[in-house]
DNA sequence: GATATTTATTTCAATATTGAAATTTATTGA
DNA sequence: TCAATAAATTTCAATATTGAAATAAATATC
């Protein structure tokens, strides 16, 4: 998380009836401030329980998770795109874990610029000894939300996933 | 963002029916990732913004804004708290910003060890030339969602958000 | 009122992350 | 084929961030 949130703490406001036209202008803001919140507060738990349990960042983490996804292996770029992070990242991450022989770099026969990073049974082990417990840590989390209100959640984040990346792809095009 | 999302991009596991067992177990996992990613790509979006049209860090914007609300001023501690960063990354912020005449640290007569920072004239000016168009790109960013969804993204956060400081709250005890 | 504990902040070294430039290979179009 | 453009990755320097240890002041306890 390299990380913010603001103004939200400050429910206080909503009373002052001057107030409430300004609010109501804000509600997306003070969403997104409350989305940004409870990402970093719960990246921040976990993030703390893998570096307490297994000695591991949460990046090097993920890494080793997208590559148990898939066996086939993920090149530099797709792990760019997956992570969110920028490729000069992902090589210092990739570099580290195939020192530490956890992950390999496998050439790719079509394109010689690219690769596939894929685990090794080393890095298989070592991922499998940390997903079970970290599953548990998202659950307990997340346990405080209904059956029903974690689906709806998803629903939501889904629907706003795509609407942003939407609003992406416009950006795109209008720089054209 | 220090930053990870994983597993997401495979919706179409779905299908296979052996596969719904272990899929429904995953359910908070898939959550979390989702939540995750979603943040990860707004604060992309915005932090990629604020550096291009205005040349500023998020975590120095972020800054400013809590000061902005706050007119009395922020305690160290209290801005660590409410940035969810770590106690050096805010004295280094406010080192830099008071460094650029943008905020001040005044010395609280009540309590010798800390003071309180504020915002310097110079300092709202700068904030205010950015914050409007701040919120026009969150609006937007937003925007694919109707207002009730959004009001109900904002409720079901709310209730993650206290979930998981209770959750917290526990831990804390158990380790006493 | 002395001592221990807690709280607020800073320092600092280690690490993580970024973004831009460089490199290498692929693709496209004349 | 040649040249231009695009794509995948790495390099690198600048910056951000962390977490642990140090410092100093406040508070609690005896």
């Amino acid at each position: 998380m390299n990380h913010q949130t603001a103004y939200e703490h400050d429910a206080i406001r909503h009373s002052d009836r001057e107030m409430r036209a300004h609010e109501d202008h804000h509600e997306s803001l003070r969403l997104w401030l409350r989305l940004l919140s409870c990402s970093l507060l719960i990246e921040g738990e976990i993030r703390q329980r893998l570096r307490a349990h297994f000695d591991v960042t949460l990046s090097r983490f993920d890494l080793l998770a997208q590559l148990e996804r898939h066996r086939e292996g993920l090149t530099m770029g797709e792990l760019t795109r997956r992570m969110m992070v920028s490729g000069g990242n992902v090589t210092a991450l990739v570099d580290q874990l195939e020192h530490e022989k956890l992950v390999q770099r496998h050439a790719d026969p079509q394109d010689r610029r690219s690769f596939r990073v894929r685990l090794t049974a080393a890095g298989r082990r070592g991922f499998h000894r940390m997903a079970g417990q970290h599953e548990q840590w998202v659950i307990d989390l997340f346990s405080g939300l209904g059956d029903r209100q974690r689906a709806q959640l998803h629903r939501l984040l889904g629907d706003l996933k795509s609407a942003v990346h939407q609003h992406q792809a416009h950006a795109q095009e209008e720089s054209q």
